[in-house]
DNA sequence: TATAATTGATTTGTGCACAAAATATTTGCT
DNA sequence: AGCAAATATTTTGTGCACAAATCAATTATA
């Protein structure tokens, strides 16, 4: 077989995003089942750790921009898993509550996140490699601080 | 500080989504120069893998779904990156072929490919881990051959 | 204390990513 | 040959992801 020139099995970013959007893919079916998206997900993790929160820790935890985080708070306030209620001391911004339903939730999709993580089954040392590499890039990036 | 239920940094499908958007967001003012998107330059680099070949066959490469490069498809004929011909064996199919103007970019945009392998300078070691492992995973979630 | 600069969030517009349905053609079966 | 199943692509509709522009409130500064 003639080498190709472009290689994608060995691109790193075409590698990345390829595996993101496969096990994105994946466990949509699962997060149907609470009419969540992964994205939506995320941010509901985020709650779930800190509740009560602006949009700006939002943003600083999930890497989404705002222009991203907008539309996706506004689909889960629809659905009545979080209230988007005004800041006193800052009236620019808006903190994020889990309601009732969303505070629920947590429990009830417990078993997925364990998924996420199971059925791909990698080692201790291939987890402990994709989380070195992975946070190395983003700091090159200027994503994160290292 | 007090321990986080759901740790971000060690979540391979965040860490992988994360990485992949921002490596694509850093190259993105690169590839505007030549009128590309990241998804419209993957499909630009499996044709100058390989010319002539049917949207199918792109779709093999690339593992972006039909309804995925219908558009990106338009978008770059609109640009006169390359010709949609209908397939004289299979009326359903088509080929997709470089225009003279598609088979100059690759010369063009040479350094962009080099780019996005250097810029985050991964050592071998880790260029190696991260190909098996997201390998192992695209395998599992059967979007590859094993 | 005006006003300029900054900040938190929303809006607008483009382009994926994908599921599901539709369309058209080809292949398989009897 | 006739018709059902399969195949290649397009269409439709939803939801990110992001840049750029906008808006309102806050802070800094002349």
């Amino acid at each position: 077989m003639a080498k190709k020139e472009f290689d994608f099995s060995t691109m790193v970013c075409f590698l990345l995003n390829s595996t993101s959007n496969a096990m994105i893919r994946d466990y949509r079916p699962q997060l149907i089942e609470f009419d969540l998206t992964y994205p939506q997900y995320l941010v509901m993790m985020t709650l779930w750790n800190e509740d009560a929160i602006l949009i700006k820790e939002i943003s600083k935890e999930t890497f989404f921009d705002s222009g991203t985080l907008t539309p996706i708070l506004k689909r889960l306030e629809s659905k009545n898993y979080i209230k988007r209620v005004a800041s006193q001391e800052d009236e620019r911004a808006k903190l994020i509550q889990l309601t009732e339903e969303g505070i629920n939730l947590k429990e009830k999709t417990a078993h997925i996140f364990k998924d996420m993580e199971c059925k791909i089954a990698l080692s201790e040392e291939e987890q402990a490699q994709i989380v070195k590499i992975c946070n190395k890039i983003l700091v090159k990036l200027e994503v994160k601080e290292s």
